[in-house]
DNA sequence: ATTCCTGCAAACCTTTTGCAGAGGT
DNA sequence: ACCTCTGCAAAAGGTTTGCAGGAAT
């Protein structure tokens, strides 16, 4: 199985190829930046990690880009209670909703088929067929020093 | 059983006591219009309503006012995808998520005991304790007719 | 009288857009 | 050569805030 990077240069060349688009040095940059950096970055997460590779690329070209790459299907726009939009890694097509710390911002995922079940049921009964939800828990850790530990290293 | 309203005044007026707050014509008129206007409502719908009977009314009085009632227990803020804040009336600590319509953008209002409980115990899977969560379905209505119905009257 | 509120305008924050020049095909 | 991208700065859209005068207690 390939590295899920690579993956996504795949879908996201052939997605550029269909459009016309055109391969540039910091498409690459985001790109890789955005998969290293593992999940659920903001477009201040990302620009701060490209500009250390290649100062001067501005907020414009980052919006640009994960725009693009949402698009092509090789990242996830979310908003959560923040005010930031951020950005995660499609893999695979697999889908997961996400359990937030409230104390220290950790971001679980998880994945239910009971509720999932439950959704599409609910929306027949109303008339629905489901698109996409959004489902997020918010809650407290019950092991406050690993909570307390992930806060002291910022967000 | 007393009118929603009546139960939100006697708990905003316990709350503004308690705080020192003042009584005023605009938190009234407020009040009044959010309660008959039924529910998801953004500032706009809110200023626009209370301008009918007050005009001169700012944006920042009914923003102000909308944090209030809803620090005060009496309005919920929901963040949809339409980028506006919208409050509903809280009616007897009762709970529920939505189910949208991608296509009119009509809000139905669900509860599901086995989803919730699933959530309990997801939470407590990793650790956590709920405080609150999100969650929101959207689709597209089965019934076009009643959906399109919707859609010529405006959002 | 005191303290809180209001309306206005300006500030704020995140995101989008117009434009001229740089860069990919 | 052509047409897309980039970086900048300005604009936009929603929300918050500072201030001086006005209202409630």
């Amino acid at each position: 199985m390939k590295a899920p990077v690579e993956e996504a240069q795949r879908k996201l060349g052939e997605y550029m190829r269909e459009h016309g688009l055109k391969h540039t040095r910091q498409r690459d940059q985001i790109l890789e930046g955005f998969f290293s950096a593992g999940g659920h970055v903001s477009i201040d997460d990302l620009l701060g990690q490209v500009q250390e590779r290649m100062p001067g690329v501005g907020y414009a070209t980052v919006y640009r880009t994960m725009k693009l790459f949402a698009e092509a299907g090789v990242a996830h726009e979310r908003h959560f209670k923040d005010g930031q939009t951020r950005y995660e890694p499609v893999i695979d097509d697999e889908h997961h909703d996400h359990l937030i710390c409230t104390v220290c911002g950790t971001i679980f995922e998880f994945e239910d088929p009971v509720i999932e079940q439950r959704q599409a049921d609910i929306a027949l009964a109303h008339g629905l067929r489901v698109e996409h939800h959004r489902h997020e828990i918010y809650g407290v850790c019950s092991a406050p020093e690993s909570c307390a530990h992930r806060a002291a290293r910022g967000r």
